[in-house]
DNA sequence: GTGATTATTTATCATATGTTAAATGGTTTA
DNA sequence: TAAACCATTTAACATATGATAAATAATCAC
């Protein structure tokens, strides 16, 4: 769990209480590809931290899998309009190759927030920034082609085409996988 | 400042004390009609409250001008990629109408989160709200027509028409104002 | 109010991406 | 290893939106 801390660290440093007010809503585990941490329809209850694996967030829109975000190793991945409403959500995260998984209970560490102010900080930081990412891609979503957008993204996270079949990539970039395979093929 | 207090209890109830710190920084402004509140290339350093009339958020794409995001009546408006990041924004506000605006010194509330744990709170859950609202955006954006998104706008905000110029909304929908001006030409 | 500026519409042509279908390549499972 | 299944590419055609230019319409400044 070492890596969690490093990770939050970087957002704000804790309390050595505080620290261990977390590591006990947290569980560890692993899980095999392909399996979908939480089902559609469910509230979203937990925040997953990323050990080791790949993990996207995905929803069906008119009966087409729709990739909404990736996560990778060492980052944060959460249902977000979820747990932050307390409505049901109609998103899944799917782990795409064997992981191992640091699982945050929401419930829990919300009630964290009222013993310890530095808690509630520390996750205000770490959203706020994932808020500032969310207000970026749409730039890139309005005013980039789909090609520019491939591009970036193997530039940003080349890790992606390793791990993720280019039809998640596609989807996650606004595109069918057929205009993505044409992009590709242009030299 | 009643219906900036009225907005805020929406979210979290304040106490006296806190309320009347957050009075302390807030300055009301009445502001003309295509004035910036604040110049291209400054940190952000305020967040604003609409008491009555329109903004708008844009910014410079390829020497186009683009709007991100309008705020009416009772809603808040801020450059977040900059006041949450400290770096220069490469967006203004502009005002689209006379309005009366309340400025939130933002240094000094994030000061204020230091001696009141409810303040925090309050702006954490506001800013997660927008986050929310801004995945949502990401959606529409990518999945569905120009011409559903401009529909869509009008009947959620149906006071754009009345208030912004079709340019503004143009760029704001993600296209130009030729072909919002054809979209709406179609019966 | 008049002229100048700015906003909006209309038209034409170009292009990126979508849709469908079929071909190829790769992976899993019995 | 074969068969079945899934992922990716390729091709042909359709369509939404972009780019440019010109025509109206609306607004602003004097």
């Amino acid at each position: 769990m070492t890596s969690l801390f490093k990770y939050l660290k970087k957002f704000y440093p804790l309390s050595k209480e505080a620290e261990q007010a977390i590591g006990e809503i947290c569980k560890i585990i692993t899980v095999k590809k392909n399996t979908d941490l939480q089902p559609i329809g469910h509230t979203c209850k937990t925040i997953y931290f990323i050990n080791k694996g790949v993990a996207r967030i995905y929803y069906f829109k008119d009966g087409v899998d729709i990739t909404e975000s990736f996560a990778f190793e060492n980052n944060i991945i959460a249902r977000i309009e979820s747990l932050f409403t307390g409505k049901p959500s109609r998103k899944a995260i799917q782990i795409l190759e064997d992981s191992e998984i640091v699982a945050i209970n929401s419930t829990q560490l919300f009630k964290l927030y009222d013993t310890f102010p530095e808690i509630e900080r520390l996750f205000r930081l770490i959203f706020e920034s994932a808020y500032v990412d969310t207000v970026n891609r749409i730039e890139s979503i309005q005013f980039h082609t789909a090609e520019e957008r491939y591009k970036a993204l193997i530039k940003d996270a080349p890790n992606v085409l390793k791990k993720v079949p280019l039809k998640h990539i596609a989807s996650y970039l606004g595109i069918t996988q057929v205009s993505l395979s044409r992009i590709r093929g242009v030299k």
